[in-house]
DNA sequence: CAATAATTTTAATGACGATTAAAATAATGC
DNA sequence: GCATTATTTTAATCGTCATTAAAATTATTG
């Protein structure tokens, strides 16, 4: 009973995988847009044509739920960074990548996932995994700018206080950025020239 | 019985007004960190040593509490923006005087007062109004950039989304900075820095 | 001190919303 | 089509929390 077998997917699992994808983005939508104790599970059921009830199919409870969605935005933001590790030349062109990558799935058809606001909401058990997914997440992107900093394409800065400033402005498009696709290219392409710009060596 | 006397002020209405301004404060707090609907009646109270009824005395219901936290932090923001266009020489320069100034109160000693992210909680007749105050800030501050590429301190850039990647930067500041004032100290003396670095004309 | 005004508390009330169990419906494998 | 499994709904329950009214306490003023 174990969904074992690796090669041939169970159809079932699969279909609940895909619903429960769904669900997860229709909450981010929602998360982002009232907060996380502001919507309520049928605020989110709405969104999917359900009853409250029915999310309970497929999450223990509305903080699964949440914490669901930070595991599939840090996901997200892994994945963006590994790619721009991967194809990036130097340092400063690897923090561009990187921008651009996580802007790009941000802001892409597939609606905002990201919810990065709602950490205090989160049951100590949850909170310090999602925290340390944060921590890491940071960390690796100072490590981008110090990287940057030795081969010389990047000024030398304070690299905490600069991925502070330039993570919270990421963080901070889902409160202003609802889905127009016109705005979504804009930001895509002006983002990462604007955070990218301030570091870029002499 | 109106607070009519503009030189003598009565003594109770100001001290009704010094407690309620310590409200908003807390209350400011507590939003920061769990969010409108996060935080209840109580979490706010317990800050002052208060019952959770006593807070009616000074404020028609909750929805008035973030109203007037938006409108005070409003005020701020354009304090500092009033301050630094006095002071100012050129565009960039004043850009940075901004900056300073707005972020010198948000981690100032009297806490956080700002509370950007719970304009969704907002009801209708309320919202309306603060994302007009909103509105109009983003549209001062873009007009310090257009000023400031106009006498060629600033590069040419799309002054909206350059606008909103500072803003945002700015505006996250609270959902990581929980009052260290070693850190305060050290956000007032780098944000500027890292956020008007790359607005700088060659 | 007495009287009045200001401030806070106690003790309801009422909604709303998360959660659960049992029942109903839909899908799948034979 | 039948039996079984998967999915969703209906109909409670339970707690939390905003809000209110009345009572109690504290301050102010004559």
């Amino acid at each position: 009973m174990e969904s074992s077998s690796l090669g041939t997917e169970n159809p079932v699992d699969k279909r609940f995988r895909v619903k429960r994808d769904r669900m997860l983005r229709a909450a981010a939508r929602c998360f982002n847009l009232k907060g996380y104790s502001g919507t309520s599970l049928k605020d989110v059921a709405d969104l999917l044509g359900l009853t409250d009830a029915a999310l309970y199919y497929y999450v223990r409870n509305k903080q699964e739920l949440v914490y669901l969605c930070y595991v599939r935005a840090a996901d997200v933001g892994r994945e963006a960074m590994q790619r721009a590790i991967g194809e990036g030349q130097d340092g400063l062109d690897t923090v561009h990548r990187y921008l651009r990558y996580h802007i790009e799935y941000m802001v892409g058809a597939e609606g905002p996932i990201a919810i990065m606001s709602e950490i205090p909401s989160l049951k100590p058990e949850h909170r310090e995994e999602v925290l340390e997914l944060s921590r890491r997440h940071s960390a690796a992107f100072e490590a981008l700018l110090e990287r940057g900093i030795a081969d010389g394409s990047i000024a030398p800065c304070d690299v905490r206080m600069t991925g502070n400033a330039i993570m919270g402005s990421l963080n901070w498009i889902p409160k202003w950025f609802h889905g127009d696709p016109g705005v979504a290219a804009k930001i895509v392409e002006e983002f990462p020239r604007i955070l990218g710009a301030g570091l870029a060596a002499r």
